[in-house]
RNA sequence: GGGCGGUUAGCUCAGUUGGUUAGAGCGGGUGCCUUACAAGCACUAGGUCGGGGGUUCGAGUCCCUCACUGCCCA
């Protein structure tokens, strides 16, 4: 047994490497299903959140890791919190994104393309690819070790999400709330489907503006008109200017012969010259051309004066104009050409430059054509209303806040969504076209025959398919089984829904969030509650707060993008630093509403971090092991200390009698345990309010700072083992294991694989069987947990600022390391000078004291030091340098100086003493006392300087 | 054009409802291979809080204005 203990404890090799340990525990996690949560499981309290769905197309990039890693933290925190916590992951069939892949592949492979295939095969092979690769994604999430249920992982095509697609589509147009239409849409055409405005990017362009002559049809004269578009006009139907433009109003009325419109060798077409509002006077000419079927103002005009809306480009946007002598020409070359043939005829008045915004397309980045074309919309008004009310009404809450004006300023402004893409991967539309009687019949299943003339033979399902963007909106409840069968919920919306908490990044809050608050809102409000009421707008929500993180970004602040091949790829930076490092930097630098410029330096810092952590655990498992040869089990778990449970004599500062006596539990336990309460405290604070910064700064600072730079060195002359009477190294070592052990459980839910590994470890060293299978199952460590020592935290700063006196006048007086020193310490209270007597071991070990010996005077002048709290001297003969210790002294008495003016200056303010709080005005008479004495000091020790 | 942010140490960023002498990490300087850790330890320098004005007993924090800069929407 002793053996196989020592196995143990030696099992953490010298240096920490996370490579050696993550992949193990990743797939350790999922093995175990650690964190899949059945309905049945769940308790009083549950956590919910959905993962945003990455596209199956893609792959894992810095965004993806940084929204990983802070729901992870908050899944973890709750789950160790008791709460069943419900991370649903899953991927999105990504429409556009995917069929665009597969269709590269096609054409890298040289193979038939999309359209040779047909829309059968096509989608097979889709489905094929995603068979094969579309698990890239979330093999990366396994590896980052999500703690996710994937029990519950969905795709946004599978056959229950399918169906509930379904189900919606054919409830908003039974409610009147879906219509299909000819209107002007964003076609992409690469793609050659219709995009939603969000789709379209606008990029700002140097175009060129062309001023074109249109001669009258009838008598002398012409109008010249300005667009950026020549070749748009060929679907020319009018040209109007503003009304109360003087220059053209005896034009209005009149008519122009439309140059280059001949088809067939027949006439030019003949078109009028109207007034309309939307001329704006000062732009080119003042008039312009309309084209209804290929710009969506000159298509808003076209319905206002009744004008027909010619189509003369199809769907590649190439000039479809039978006769015409452009016809079959792409849209860029049909553009060169008119321009030439314009110029020509003496009808191209003048090219300008013209800064323009242009519209592309999200995703084949190809420039927008405005398209006249039959699609379907969603009436978006009643869900828009509900979704404002939701947020109105505080039922959803975003953080950071300022991310609610965003919103309504979004949800005020909405135009109706077209749903329909002219592709062939996604969820088809569930409507039936009758070839007899043109009747759309829309059902759940194939229908029988025509709704309307009872047709059965002729009926054709509609080719569109719906925007990814409509299945992935409906997710917060398709995902717990809606819609519900019986008419009630279903056992998991019973238990999740609604969810607690959206994480997502603000590129997808129109997209995304705001789509789910209006489909969720509108489609859960007819789900009654578990106990048979009516569902409130506040419980039909489909997520109570959203957090909403920031964009990472390169280290010079640039944003990510591949042609500046400035992209981290967090696989490559986890191989480096290991994942534990990668989740610390995201989480420290994670400061609400500003982007992370990923800094590489800081990564290298925190796996620094996680090396320390890695060392404390090993100076902890050689003093078990010291312990152990000495007689000593350390048990985890088991025991309450005494310092734990409560706070010894919490009024005295210092000079404790007892301490260091046998049986008293040491200063800096009391300390730490102090400390433990305090940080536990912080980090719970900073996640409820998800100040990932905070928190991880909180538990950083600890563990370096107060658990590795003082704890651990304090406990060395703690830690004797083998004297007469060892209970103070009893008590500091169980004290450690069971400290380090919280310390653990605080950091795991920010370093889950290194903590992992050295939890496991830790119970293997002292030879007792871990609690649980993992450090993801236990319990959070509270601040209620340890006690509150105010009389510990004060005697041990005290101490601190002694050692750290000490510290630093060695150094100024180039006393060699190695050689101790004698110091002497005044204080006008008598309770400092018994501290600093009572610990004289703990200085000479850390400060290099070899004996502590009070004053009976004040000690000013060379060699000493002065705080608020006592003068402390170093003996040691040296020979001064007088200039160093002037500049030195001159220059703290300039900054105590101005310090002890600024104060007094405001103590002199009768304004200020009548006005301002009590403890103000008496921290500040506290302050101005203490800069005095100061200054006095170091008065008299540059006098003595100079004697 | 409309809207929302940002400007604090050499760099990257914190800084709660206005309150006592503005913090951290990295980087810099000096000294240490101190038996957990050189991926470390100790000590240390470094800031007119973008400019100007205002409110207040008191402003990095609130208001106005200017400059620079970023993002979203049209």
């Amino acid at each position: 047994m002793s053996e196989d203990r020592q196995e143990q404890s030696n099992e953490l090799a010298k240096a920490y490497d996370p490579s050696a340990i993550e992949e193990k525990w990743a797939a350790y996690w999922v093995k175990e299903r650690l964190f899949d949560t059945p309905v049945e499981s769940v308790g009083a309290k549950a956590f919910t959140m959905l993962l945003p769905p990455p596209n199956v197309t893609g792959r894992l990039h810095m965004g993806h890791m940084l929204n990983q890693t802070e729901m992870d933290i908050l899944t973890r925190w709750h789950r160790m919190l008791g709460e069943t916590a419900l991370w649903v992951p899953g991927t999105d069939h990504a429409g556009i994104a995917t069929q665009m892949m597969v269709e590269k592949q096609l054409a890298a492979e040289g193979k038939t393309s999309r359209v040779e295939l047909g829309r059968e095969a096509f989608t097979e092979r889709v489905w094929a690819w995603k068979r094969q690769y579309g698990g890239a994604i979330t093999d990366q999430m396994r590896r980052l070790g999500a703690s996710v249920d994937w029990s519950r992982e969905y795709f946004t095509m599978d056959e229950d999400l399918s169906g509930a697609v379904v189900e919606a589509f054919v409830r908003l147009w039974e409610q009147g709330l879906v219509y299909r239409g000819a209107y002007i849409v964003n076609w992409d055409p690469v793609m050659g489907t219709a995009v939603s405005d969000l789709e379209v990017v606008h990029e700002e362009r140097v175009g060129k503006l062309y001023f074109v002559r249109y001669p009258l049809a009838e008598g002398e004269g012409s109008i010249t008109i300005a667009t950026t578009r020549p070749e748009t006009m060929l679907g020319d139907v009018a040209v109007v200017v503003n009304p109360t433009d003087e220059r053209y109003t005896a034009l209005v009325g009149r008519q122009v012969r439309l140059p280059l419109s001949a088809v067939s060798g027949g006439q030019e077409r003949v078109i009028p010259i109207l007034a309309d509002e939307w001329a704006q006077p000062e732009f080119g000419t003042g008039a312009v051309k309309v084209t209804p079927a290929h710009d969506p103002n000159d298509f808003a005009i076209g319905q206002r004066h009744g004008l027909p809306s010619p189509s003369i480009f199809d769907a590649q946007a190439r000039v479809s104009l039978a006769g015409s002598k452009y016809d079959g020409m792409d849209r860029y070359a049909a553009r060169e050409a008119i321009v030439a043939d314009l110029d020509a005829l003496g009808l191209l008045v003048e090219v300008k430059d013209h800064g323009m915004s242009v519209g592309l397309s999200q995703r084949s980045g190809s420039v927008i054509e405005p398209r006249l074309s039959d699609q379907w919309f969603i009436k978006i008004q009643p869900l828009a209303d509900k979704a404002i009310a939701a947020v109105k009404g505080g039922h959803i809450r975003f953080t950071p806040e300022m991310y609610e004006k965003t919103y309504f300023e979004w949800m005020g402004n909405i135009h109706d969504w077209c749903i329909s893409r002219q592709l062939w991967w996604g969820h088809r539309i569930p409507a039936w076209h009758c070839v007899l009687c043109g009747t759309i019949t829309v059902a759940r299943t194939e229908p029988e025959a025509c709704s309307f003339c009872g047709s059965t033979i002729d009926l054709v399902q509609e080719t569109d398919v719906l925007d990814t963007w409509f299945s992935s909106g409906l997710l917060p409840f398709t995902v717990f089984g809606w819609p519900e069968t019986g008419g009630g919920p279903t056992a998991d919306m019973r238990a999740f829904y609604p969810t607690d908490l959206l994480v997502t990044g603000f590129d997808i809050l129109f997209f995304w969030v705001a789509r789910m608050i209006m489909l969720g809102t509108h489609f859960m409000l007819d789900v009654p509650m578990p106990d048979g009421s009516a569902r409130t707008l506040a419980e039909a929500v489909p997520f109570r707060e959203v957090y909403i993180h920031a964009l990472v970004r390169a280290a010079d602040r640039q944003k990510m993008s591949k042609t500046k091949g400035n992209v981290i790829d967090p696989i490559d930076i986890i191989g480096r630093f290991g994942t534990d490092a990668v989740r610390f930097t995201l989480a420290s630098m994670a400061s609400p509403g500003t982007d992370i410029a990923f800094s590489e330096a800081r990564t290298e810092g925190y796996r620094a971090f996680a090396n320390k952590i890695w060392n404390a655990a090993r100076f902890l498992f050689m003093n078990v092991e010291r312990g152990r040869e000495a007689g000593y089990a350390v048990a985890l778990g088991s025991q309450v200390s005494e310092a734990r449970s409560s706070p010894q004599r919490a009024s005295s500062l210092a000079g404790d009698p007892e301490l260091g006596a046998p049986g008293s539990v040491p200063l800096e336990t009391r300390w730490i345990y102090s400390r433990l309460s305090a940080v536990a405290a912080e980090v719970e604070r900073a996640l409820a309010v998800y100040r990932f910064d905070e928190a991880a700064g909180a538990v950083y600072q600890f563990f370096w700072g107060e658990f590795c730079d003082w704890y651990l060195e304090l406990v060395k002359v703690r830690l004797e083992f083998g004297r007469e009477d060892d209970t103070v190294a009893r008590l500091t070592l169980e004290a450690l294991v069971e400290v380090y052990e919280a310390a653990l459980r605080l950091l795991s839910p920010f370093m889950p694989f290194l903590t992992e590994e050295i939890w496991h470890a830790l119970y293997a060293a002292v030879g007792q069987e871990a609690p649980a299978k993992s450090i993801a199952l236990t319990r959070f460590p509270l601040a209620a947990d340890f006690a509150r020592d105010e009389a510990a935290e004060a005697s041990l700063s005290l101490l601190q600022e002694l050692i750290v006196s000490v510290r630093a006048l060695r150094k100024e007086m180039s006393v060699p390391e190695k050689e101790p020193a004698p110091m002497l310490v005044y204080s006008r209270d008598i309770r400092v000078v018994e501290l600093a007597i009572a610990n004289a071991d703990t200085l000479a070990k850390m400060a290099r004291v070899s004996s502590v010996s009070a004053s009976a005077e004040a000690l000013s002048g060379s060699g000493s030091k002065s705080t608020v709290s006592f003068d402390v001297r170093v003996m040691y003969e040296r020979v001064i340098d007088v200039p160093a210790e002037r500049e030195r002294l001159t220059k703290e008495m300039a900054k105590l100086e101005k310090g002890l003016l600024a104060s007094q200056r405001q103590l002199g303010n009768d304004a200020f003493m009548a006005k301002a709080p009590a403890h103000i005005v008496e921290g500040l008479k506290k302050q101005a006392a203490e800069t005095g004495m100061l200054y006095e000091k170091a008065r008299a020790a540059l006098l003595e300087l100079e004697a």
